[in-house]
RNA sequence: CGGGGUGUGGCGCAGUCCGGUAGCGCGCCUGGUUUGGGACCAGGAGGUCGCCGGUUCGAAUCCGGCCGCCCCGACCA
């Protein structure tokens, strides 16, 4: 849908329709590798602005940027026997360098875990030097069967957070902020509402002692595991002999902890806020918040338009804000809109004859509706604006996914449920694994997570939905990406 | 890896059954006229038809083999 002809609409494909809205933003596209995919300048402005909105986020927190190497010596990974299982299948292995047969093979990084705790073994002698808090971004290799554009490729790009700390309470502690934040930009800067929690066994980290994730619905009522925080326990401490002398002069095993948002969440943008016409950019993760088109037909006019447009433009970009003057010459001003709605632009403002006239630009939103600014009060009603779509798209998806979620289900209903429209259904759990597989068995659908308080119902579930036995806590199923 | 589909200028497709000089739309380039929701005219560039082999005077088309990609299932952020 390179010349924006028009994609398919998600009522009838939703799948044809995420690939056709990711190329028509051009936010990315398939490459020479199989299963791996380049990121466009688009995308990776979207990226880029996740990314420093995090950064900005783990740095007030304490953390500090990092970096590890790509490869992991073989044996590294194999020593966390849970670890070593989850992540083996997954990995590429590098058994050749330099024309020579490596003596050991080298895993390029499915994470990195055992590397970085490797090195948190030199590091930390004391309580001292506890809690430590690194972070850091990087690329990650998954041998993945099935692909999909930034929800699942061989490599993809993260951020992996990587901290150690004197008991467990800290680290628990540590792990539970980290999902706060995370819910925090997930609502506040992508405009996409989550659900908080910890992940049962099944679903845990390969490792881990706890899992706590962000759970999001996106519009085909699939969900979208947006974050993942974990409480590694001392597993790691204690097969990388992570120690310290405590205050008293003992011995004792960090805790660790460890926590991920990845290029996922692109997609998960996209498949929140998306509309037939393509992707829609809340505004404060928009690598152009504001177009500017300018429309004349005699010179005349094109000189009073392109200075009401460049002035325009100077005082908003003066503003803070990220600002695009579309002068391309001999496309008309509908191709433009066109253009530009198909990249998710929130907010345009058309200046033609009749607005410079007037002492005005027309602001079109792009989640609808076109009204007149006066010149005069351009920046203080673009911010407001901007504003006000992020508040919408965060209030429209929360509505969204309220719909689609049902509390106290019956076992039929989530039959039903899951086999049908699905969505997100709430209902009791007695806590075994064999239920859990039971359910995935018929209906496809995971228990996403046992949510945290602010999520539970009202009244908690008494039994569970499919044995019938006492539930132990209530849980969140959906089918998922 | 199992099931289904598909490979033909940058993109989307027709042509394949029935072999005979490779076509259409969009995009791209040049010039001109246009410009308040996807402009128009004229001229132009661009394809060893996924790959290898076979049949034939001649293959996009028929036969055999291989490969890629997409969708659906088993693994996963």
């Amino acid at each position: 849908m390179s010349n924006g002809s028009g994609i398919t609409p998600r009522a009838q494909d939703f799948s044809a329709w995420y690939n056709d809205a990711i190329m028509r933003a051009e936010l990315a596209d398939y490459s020479p590798v199989r299963g791996c995919m380049v990121i466009r300048p688009n995308g990776y402005a979207i990226w880029e602005l996740m990314q420093r909105a995090l950064d900005d986020m783990f740095k007030a927190t304490g953390h500090r940027n990092a970096y590890f190497p790509l490869f992991i010596p073989q044996s590294f990974l194999e020593k966390e026997a849970e670890h070593v299982e989850g992540f083996a299948p997954q990995t590429a292995v590098v058994t050749r360098g330099g024309g020579k047969e490596l003596e050991e093979p080298l895993v390029i990084r499915p994470t990195s875990e055992t590397i970085i705790y490797a090195m948190f073994a030199k590091w930390i002698q004391s309580y001292r030097d506890l809690p430590l808090l690194i972070n850091q971004w990087a690329n990650i290799v998954r041998w993945e069967l099935r692909t999909r554009l930034f929800l699942r490729t061989t490599e993809f790009l993260w951020q992996e957070g990587h901290t150690a700390h004197v008991d467990e309470a800290e680290a628990e502690r540590e792990a539970r902020m980290i999902l706060g934040l995370y819910r925090r930009f997930a609502e506040e800067w992508m405009a996409m509402p989550v659900i908080t929690g910890i992940k049962t066994a099944s679903e845990k980290f390969a490792g881990a002692l706890r899992t706590y994730a962000i759970e999001a619905l996106m519009q085909d009522n699939r969900a979208l595991q947006a974050g993942t925080s974990h409480n590694l326990g001392q597993n790691f401490a204690k097969v990388f002999g992570v120690q310290y002398q405590t205050a008293e002069g003992g011995v004792a095993h960090v805790w660790n902890t460890s926590w991920g948002v990845s290029t996922r969440l692109i997609g998960g943008l996209v498949m929140t806020h998306g509309d037939d016409v393509g992707i829609v950019c809340p505004p404060r993760l928009a690598p152009v918040q504001v177009v500017i088109v300018p429309i004349y037909k005699t010179d005349t006019e094109r000189a009073a338009v392109m200075e009401v447009s460049t002035t325009s433009a100077e005082m908003l970009r003066a503003a803070g804000l990220r600002v695009e003057l579309d002068g391309r010459e001999g496309m008309k001003p509908g191709a433009k809109y066109y253009d530009w709605e198909g990249r998710g632009v929130p907010l345009r403002l058309e200046v033609g004859p009749r607005d410079v006239g007037q002492g005005q630009v027309t602001a079109a939103q792009r989640t609808g509706g076109k009204s007149p600014i006066r010149v005069g009060e351009l920046v203080r009603s673009v911010t407001f604006r901007l504003e006000a779509i992020q508040r919408e798209l965060l209030e429209r998806a929360r509505t969204r996914c309220e719909q689609r979620t049902r509390r106290g289900v019956t076992k039929g209903e989530l039959i039903a449920m899951m086999n049908g429209e699905g969505g997100f259904a709430f209902g009791g759990f007695c806590g075994s694994g064999e239920c859990e597989a039971a359910i995935k068995e018929q209906t496809k659908a995971t228990i996403r997570v046992l949510p945290d308080e602010e999520f539970r119902s009202p009244i908690a579930p008494v039994r569970c939905v499919w044995c019938e036995a006492p539930s132990v806590a209530e849980a969140v199923w959906a089918r998922a990406y």
